[in-house]
RNA sequence: GCUCCCUUCGUCUAGUGGCCUAGGACGUCGCCCUCUCACGGCGAAAACAUGGGUUCGAGUCCCAUAGGGAGCGCCA
């Protein structure tokens, strides 16, 4: 039996962590087992779904590289499916009309919930076997069982049970003729053959209407893995309402998809101490019996950690393919002069935690600063002039532009003055960076190249003769 | 309120009855390296929710309590 898993997100907001997650182990899962992978959108809810919410689903998939095998498929286009198969239920007597008005039903709900009921739907039109009518809108429930249980495996769980009591009436086709969401799953999940359901934990409750439906249909559900929750640094659910992020603001902010991957699926899963995981060796690694059973509550700061790791271990010319957009973004001209983009990635490779921040210190490399960083003005004193200037006089003289050469010419005028070398390449720093803050001097100078520097240099000359 | 799920350092976790005076990682703090910032190295503080059982022995099994989470829609 090949295995099938699907990832079936609603359009109705931006992919976030907490749904990826889930859908990275869905990936994974079929990954590893050689199994399919397919990608549903349950767009039945007309209100609230949108195109965009579609594209950024797919945007965010494709930039984490979770590829699927079928589909998408999109619900909205499956009607008829839906309405045939409830029709088929009616028939069968595990379905039937229902004229109750949504005022009684509200009514209904909150007299219960001020008897501290459980709300439930009470079984008003269950009997009545009424026909359909053109003149007065109804919906289709699901004739649910009232003894009796259910029971299923969850493969993160373990042995899970549900009264039928605890069930109630289900409506499947709403009086806009729209399916809701625990009839869609069956029917799509039944005619996709999906063999393995992953999915939030968040669905645990439906499971038990699910399997009910299944049964109504004579078919075995498939087998059900609920993952746990991410909650976010308060402990309360992430998601679209609370400070759920977009996955792509990741990508925006600079993050490598490497970190995030790694990251999403060291959050309840683990295989050892290993923290840190290729993509091939998650694949190979993954099982969902090593899931954990509590919700994980995410850290960024970990995040950050994964980041600069794979900022500084990934291949440099891909760290610099993946810096261009930020680079453009923040206008800098890395084409027409200046150090190559992939230079400038193993000069900035260990200072950077995020892509964006790479770009925004590369800044000085391409261009001339306009002034010295206020908390740098300090470090142009009257005093650094003479030793400016026998190292300008030095650096003129320098055929090779390289990092030997000008950690050499630094250390020669640091003796020449009896200084040691914190004390000249502080200013030197600031002078040709406008900061405090840059990879080692002579990488610094190498970046900027001999005329930049020379140029900067003599500004800087210039400012101390001014002050 | 009812139903269901969960509970090891601040966070992610290892741990499947004796190897645990509980290990790793992020973060925090200290030291070293050092031209700044980082990287790196070394080290420290830091947890089995509580109470009962079962057992020769419990973080590991059972039961209660507490705490947290989710669900209870003509949303998904």
């Amino acid at each position: 039996m090949t295995i099938r898993t699907r990832f079936a997100p609603s359009p109705t907001g931006n992919l976030h962590l907490g749904s990826i997650r889930t859908a990275l182990y869905s990936w994974l899962y079929t990954r590893n087992r050689g199994g399919e992978f397919v990608l549903r959108i349950e767009d039945t809810d007309q209100e609230r779904s949108t195109k965009e919410a579609t594209q950024n689903i797919m945007e965010s998939m494709e930039w984490l590289g979770l590829d699927y095998d079928a589909g998408p498929f999109y619900q909205a286009e499956r009607l008829d499916k839906y309405r045939q198969a409830a029709e088929q239920l009616i028939e069968e007597g595990s379905a039937y009309r229902c004229y109750c008005s949504k005022e009684r039903l509200t009514e209904l709900r909150d007299k219960q919930l001020a008897n501290k009921e459980k709300p439930k739907y009470d079984g008003c039109c269950r009997d009545k076997n009424l026909p359909a009518r053109a003149d007065q809108p109804f919906v289709i429930r699901f004739r649910n069982d009232l003894e009796g249980s259910v029971s299923f495996e969850d493969q993160v769980l373990g042995p899970l049970s549900f009264q039928n009591s605890e069930l109630d009436d289900l409506v499947i086709i709403r009086s806009d003729l729209f399916p809701t969401y625990n009839f869609c799953v069956v029917v799509d999940d039944l005619s996709m053959k999906i063999t393995h359901v992953i999915r939030g934990a968040d669905h645990i409750n439906n499971t038990p209407r699910q399997i009910n439906i299944f049964r109504a249909f004579k078919a075995e559900p498939p087998i059900y893995a609920h993952v746990p929750l991410i909650l976010g640094k308060d402990g309360k659910l992430l998601s679209k309402r609370h400070g759920a992020v977009s996955v792509l603001q990741y990508r925006d902010d600079g993050y490598l998809p490497e970190a995030l991957l790694n990251c999403l699926v060291r959050l309840g899963w683990s295989h050892g101490n290993q923290e840190i995981f290729s993509r091939d060796e998650i694949i190979k690694l993954f099982d969902i019996k090593d899931i954990n059973k509590a919700a994980a509550s995410f850290d960024p700061e970990k995040l950050l950690w994964l980041n600069r790791h794979y900022i500084k271990t990934l291949d440099s010319k891909v760290i610099a393919d993946r810096l261009k957009p930020f680079m453009q973004e923040l206008k800098i001209d890395y084409q027409t002069s200046g150090p190559t983009l992939e230079e400038l990635v193993v000069g900035l490779r260990e200072r950077a935690e995020t892509l964006r921040e790479m770009a925004i210190k590369s800044r000085y490399f391409y261009e001339n600063f306009e002034q010295y960083e206020d908390d740098a003005k300090k470090h142009l004193t009257p005093e650094i002039i003479p030793f400016v200037e026998a190292f300008k006089q030095s650096l003129e003289k320098l055929d090779a532009w390289t990092d030997e050469a000008l950690h050499q010419a630094i250390e020669e005028v640091a003796k020449q003055f009896g200084l040691k070398l914190g004390k000249i390449a502080q200013p030197i720093r600031v002078a040709v960076t406008g900061s405090t803050v840059s990879p080692p001097l002579n990488t610094t100078l190498r970046l900027i190249g001999k005329q930049n520097t020379l140029k900067r240099i003599s500004a800087v000359l210039l400012y101390l003769a001014k002050t």
